[in-house]
Parts: C-alpha cells; sequence; structure tokens
DNA sequence: GATGAATGAGCATTCATTCAT
DNA sequence: GATGAATGAATGCTCATTCAT
C-alpha cells in the first residue's frame, strides 16, 4: 500500500478494498484481473497503480482488511463473560455476521489455504487464528473453571476440537463445496439448510462435551 | 478426454495425469501453465491436444484420476471389520498413505474448495466425500451395534464428528496453512509434529465419544 | 536469442533482425516498440517471444549480426596491400558500402555512443573497433616500412589520428547532425555533399602525414 | 518554455533545467522520466507543466541552456590572442572545464548525434558548432597570417581537421564508450587516461600541421 | 499560482490454443 | 499420429499529460 492510498478517505479506500475483494474471492488472486477490479472500484488503472505498488500490494491490502474486519468481529464478543455453550454459539453467529456482511473477505481468507495462495498465508491467517485461539482458550479456560465440561481432554485438544467445527463452519459459509459437504451429512444434497440450522448442528455436536 | 488418450497403455496415461498434478498441485488450476506440464510429461504440445480438448479438459481427467486413487485407498480398508477406533485409525493411515504416494493429487483435491476451483469441484469431490462418508457411516453404525459409543448423537452427528477431524487432518497433510494451524494448538508454531503424532492427536480427540 | 531463432532458416532470420534494426534505427533502443517491430518483420507478437527472450535479448541478437556485417566488411579489405592512401581510401569505402547496403544496422552502431545505449555499448563495439585499429594499425606500420608517412608521430598517434576521421566519417554517414556538422565547414549548410565527396575530403585532410 | 517560467528568478529556472538536464543526461530523452525529473528539481508535477508545454518543450529549455552554457565558455576565451598551439588548448580546456562544471549539459550534448535525439538536434547543435568554428576559424586565418602552420591545406579544410579532435575529445569527457576508444589506442584497456594526459595527446597529434 | 490525484493509451510480455508439416 | 512453430488476445504495469481544488 503506497502513501497515495493512506491519504484516502475511508469510504474510497473501502471502496477500492471492497472492489479488490469482489474480484479476488470471485477467482482466487492470480485469474483476477487488474483491470476487471478497477472497472468495479470505478477507478482509472493508473489510480490503482498511484494507491499500491502492484497486484500483490492490492492483495496484502485486501488480505489486512480482511484480519482487521473478522478480528474486529471477534474482539466484540470478546469481553462477554456466558457459559461456556453460549461462548462458542457466539462465535459462530460472529461468524455468520461476517459472512453476510463481509462474504467476499470471508471467502478470500477461507482461500488462503489453497496452493496458489500459500505464498499469502503466512502472516495473514495468524493473525485470525491467534485471536479465534485465544478467545477459545479462555472458554475453555473458563468452562473448566466453571465445570462445564464433562470430558478430560486437556485444553490443547479441547481448544482443538472448538476450532475445527468452527473453521468448516466457516468454510461452509463461503464455500459451495464445503456447504453440500455439510449439507451431505444431513439432507442427503437436497440443499437446504440454513445458517441457523447449521450453527443448531454443530452446536448440537459439540455439546457432547460440555455437561 | 479424448479418444486418442483412451487408446494410450495405462503407464503413458499415468505419466501425462502425473505430470499434470505435480503442476496443478505446485501452483493451482489457473497459474499451472500447459507448457510446463508438456515439459514434465515429456510430451509435445501438440500431443496434449490430442489426448484433452483444452487445459479444463486435462484438469478433469486429473480430477477422475484424483478420485479414483482415493476412493481405491479407501476401498482396501471397506471390507475390514475392527471396533470403532480402529476403524477411524485405519481411515487416518489411509490417508496418510495417500499423502506418502500421491502428494499432489491429494493438494489438487484439498484445493477443490478454493474459490477458484468452484467450477470444477461438484462432480468430483462428491464421488470421493460419498466413499468416505459410506465407510464411516458403516462405522458408526457397527460401533453403535457394539455399543462402542458414550454418546446419544444421532448417527448423522457422529458421522459429521469424525468426517471432520478427517478432512482438517487430511488438509494438514498438504497444506502448509492448515499444518501450520494444527500444529499451533501444541506446539505453538514450533513445527514438529510427525504424521504419526498428529494421528495420535486426533485419535485422543475422537475418543471422546468412544467408551 | 533463443534456440526457436537459431533453426530459423537464415533468410528469415535476416528479416526478422533487419526489421527490428530498422526499428532500432529509428527510434533508439527505448522508444521502439515490439508491436512495430513484429508489424515490419510480419510475423506475430508470440513468435518474437519465442525466438528472443525479451527486447533486449533481441537488441542484442541485432548488435551482434551488426558487428558481424560490419567486420566482414573490413575483413574483406584485410588482406589488401596497397600504399598507405589507398589502403584508407578502402576503409572509408567499406564504410561506405556498409551504409549503403547496412543503413540501418550502421545508425545502431554510430547510436552506441549515446548515454541510453551506454549499457549495450561494451562488448559491440569493441570487436568491430578491434578490427578497425587491426585494420589501421597494419597500414600504419607498413606505411612506415615503405617510408610513406612525412611525420614522426608515433604509431598509436598516427592510428588515433587516421581513425577519428572514420569515426566522423562514419557518424556523418548515419547522422543527419554529424552530416550537417561535416557540411557545415564546406558548405556553409548547402546539404550538397555527396559521400564520394566527403571521402575526397577526408583523404585530402589525412594526405597531411602522407608523403 | 511558457511564460511561467520565464517569470520565475534565475536560481530556480537553474534548478528545474539542473534537474532536468541531470536525469536526460542519465537515461537520454525517452527513457527519462517526468516524474523523476520532478523529485530532482523538488518541483510538483503540476508545477512543471506550468512552466513547459510538454517534455519536448522542456528538453528544448534545458538544450537552450546547454548551448548557451557552452557558448559562454567559449566566448571568454575569445578574445584572447595566443599562438595557434596555445589557442587550440585553451579550447580543449575550456571543453574540459565544461565537462567539469556542466557535465550533464555536455553529456546531452554530445547525445544529439544519436537517432533518437535527432529530432531535437537542428537548431542547437548549429549554434554551439558555429561558435566553435568561427572560434576555430579565426584560429586558423590567425595562425596562417603569423606563419605558424606547416601545411598547404586550405582554411576549411585545418578547422575541420582541429574540429574533429574537439569534438572526439568532448566525446570522450562524457561518454564512456568514446573514453575507451580513445584509451584504446594508449594504453590498451588499462582505464588510466587523466583528461590532462588526453589534451597532452590531442595537442601532440594536432601538432603535426603546426611548425 | 501551485498542487498532486487521476487518467488512459501504450508498453513488454505470457500463454492457451491452432494447424501446417 | 505427432510435432512444435505460430498466433493474438489478454495481462500487469508505466508515464506523459490534464484538471479539480
Amino acid at each position: 500500500m503506497l502513501q497515495a492510498f493512506a491519504k484516502l478517505n475511508a469510504d474510497r479506500q473501502a471502496k477500492v478494498l471492497d472492489a479488490a475483494a469482489k474480484i479476488f474471492a470471485l477467482d482466487g488472486y492470480h485469474p483476477a484481473s487488474i483491470t476487471q477490479i478497477c472497472e468495479e472500484a470505478k477507478i482509472s488503472n493508473g489510480a490503482l497503480y498511484k494507491y499500491f505498488k502492484n497486484k500483490e500490494d492490492l492483495f496484502f491490502a485486501v488480505l489486512d482488511r480482511c484480519v482487521n474486519l473478522m478480528v474486529n468481529e471477534i474482539v466484540t464478543i470478546y469481553s462477554s463473560n456466558h457459559n461456556t455453550g453460549l461462548a462458542i454459539r457466539m462465535l459462530l453467529q460472529a461468524t455468520e455476521k461476517l459472512a453476510d456482511n463481509y462474504r467476499d473477505y470471508l471467502t478470500i481468507y477461507a482461500d488462503l489455504g489453497s496452493s496458489s495462495h500459500t505464498v499469502f498465508a503466512a502472516e495473514t491467517s495468524e493473525k485470525f487464528e491467534l485471536t479465534v485461539s485465544k478467545y477459545l482458550r479462555r472458554v475453555v479456560e473458563d468452562g473448566k473453571r466453571r465445570n462445564e465440561f464433562n470430558t478430560q481432554l486437556d485444553d490443547n485438544l479441547l481448544t482443538f476440537f472448538i476450532d475445527n467445527y468452527v473453521m468448516l463452519f466457516l468454510y461452509s459459509l463461503v464455500s459451495e463445496y464445503h456447504h453440500n459437504r455439510f449439507e451431505s451429512f444431513f439432507c442427503e444434497g437436497k440443499g437446504v439448510l440454513s445458517t441457523k440450522e447449521k450453527i443448531d448442528l454443530v452446536m448440537q455436536s459439540i455439546s457432547i462435551i460440555i455437561k
């Protein structure tokens, strides 16, 4: 990101990044075309290159916004103090909210694991994963203190357990492939599960470990 | 896939598809270059277009082989009749074996969820997922019959529960990103978990539901 | 230059290099456009990049041909054995011939001294300069042996002396600027000096040192 | 050059032109970038286009200053009245001084002969060449009057003779290429000739025609 | 008057695909 | 049947120039 972009007002910044996010989410990094992004953002090609050094620089800026949006969403629920089940449900709902408001960013985040994005993944994902796992670790510790778990699994395994669900739930919100996979277990490919129902199913599944 | 390719002997077919798989696995579908694939396969550019209509057609052929290899691996353990824990462990080990012998194909499979591959995912993934979930459903049913579970979760949720672990374990074998995520729960990014240890951790986690 | 170009028959090679030379001569390296060169050569954009790694690679190929053509021309007069005056005149006539048959290459050669071409000059110019100065040194040595000089200047200075004329004569053949400068001394900018006349003037001037 | 530039005080004018000269000298006209020039001159992009109609207009302004600086330098030695040898040496020293104080301008001047600068050469070079050749003609006439020449060459050829040396000496001061060529005659590429030594060599060479 | 953000035509280069041999 | 040379549309990117402020 270059100086010129930092100087833009937040609205215009968001407009450009959202346009880029849209195209990157649709096609992935490599097939996404700068021309298309410029059209979407309604700025000229030259303007984009005043804002960002190159395509990669733009992508990193999108990833940055991506992480910020996601981390913010977690932060809003962070200080809450609920019982284990509710705390987990709130994380799932925060994820749902992200998918509603910032679907493109969430899609990009979910794509970071794919091989063509390996190069970009490292720094980016860590920040979000750290936020989520910090949240979950607190949930686990609080839960243990309150004696709400009915299992002897250590904290690491419990956090891992819950995070797996959160991750695959997140994927199912933005990837057709993962959505289909999710549904295949419950409605034999009829494609009718709403997000609310998915949350309920995840919660039922997680409830194994909760008293 | 065109007639000309079908007529090739199996070895030559495998050589071409393996070469394509290697390049597709490395870069993802779009960045992968036909020229590179031809070089890897030691065939001429023209030959490739005698075998496949276009890049997409080639990719589908790779996906086909991908699914066959993976399904075969599951099929070899299908008829076995073990207690629930061992049956699940065998599935994880089958996955490990795939990563050892056909890493490129497994990588491609793991990439199918990403947005730039959405177009290709539908038909392909279903077949493998179906095989796995059929296997797991039998494991669940057998386990219930033998009263090896200590939970009231219905069959769907149990299958879903186990499959989630299998899926993320699979991802962790081929995606650096998912491998790091996996480790982050257990060794704070020191990057030292072997596949065997990962299997043990997954098994510990899954053991919650087994008596 | 890539393999693909080496495989082309000499005619086609020449056609491509001549087209490139024409454009490079007209505009200089940087302003010259690949598109224009392709049009001139009547080959597709893609073909050019099968033949040469990039614009620079193409330019070096042109420079190579340039030096070869020029060196060849000198070589044809090399073995001759004339008195000093005639030997020098033959060098000037060889240069004239180059300007007639390969004007674009000679133009490019003359441009190598300009700052935007500094990067390319080193290897290229040396070869031609060496050929010329080897020729002139022999002329000087032979002349001295035959006692045809009426000056005590050492061999280096004599060679330098003659080469200066050759160089500026060469420049005057391809650069409007140098042609005008040349004429300014003799016909007050009327622009009427033929190449033959220029050779005569140079020979008159050089004749100072010859008995 | 636009009105706005003419209104600037001389210092500011020089600052802008010197900046432009620096960049033009470094890269040649076409590759030189307006942005870089503005940065060098510490003025805004917009300001430059208030001062000059376009890049070409700016270049002409630089050429104008170029010629003025060079002509001035010659003018300072013009009225002197020395013997032929010294008069010529003074011209070479004036050239050396130009290279010391206004290297960029001298570089640009030396580039005017190259094909990408043909468009700009005409008007510009004439003025300087005229000054030089006027100076040399006077030197030649004075020399003849004083009977200092030992040759029958007519005035034109004598002026041409001397000017050739001056020109190539000038080139050798600003063009690596011509410097190397110069040295190649005297020190076999060891790259050790100082400007003073070059002047001495030129003077030795020219001394052929002086009694 | 001065700024510097915005423009968009133009560039070098790549690559899936075709087709004459 | 097989080859690999040729194609040309499309890409990321640059830069002289304009113009609202």
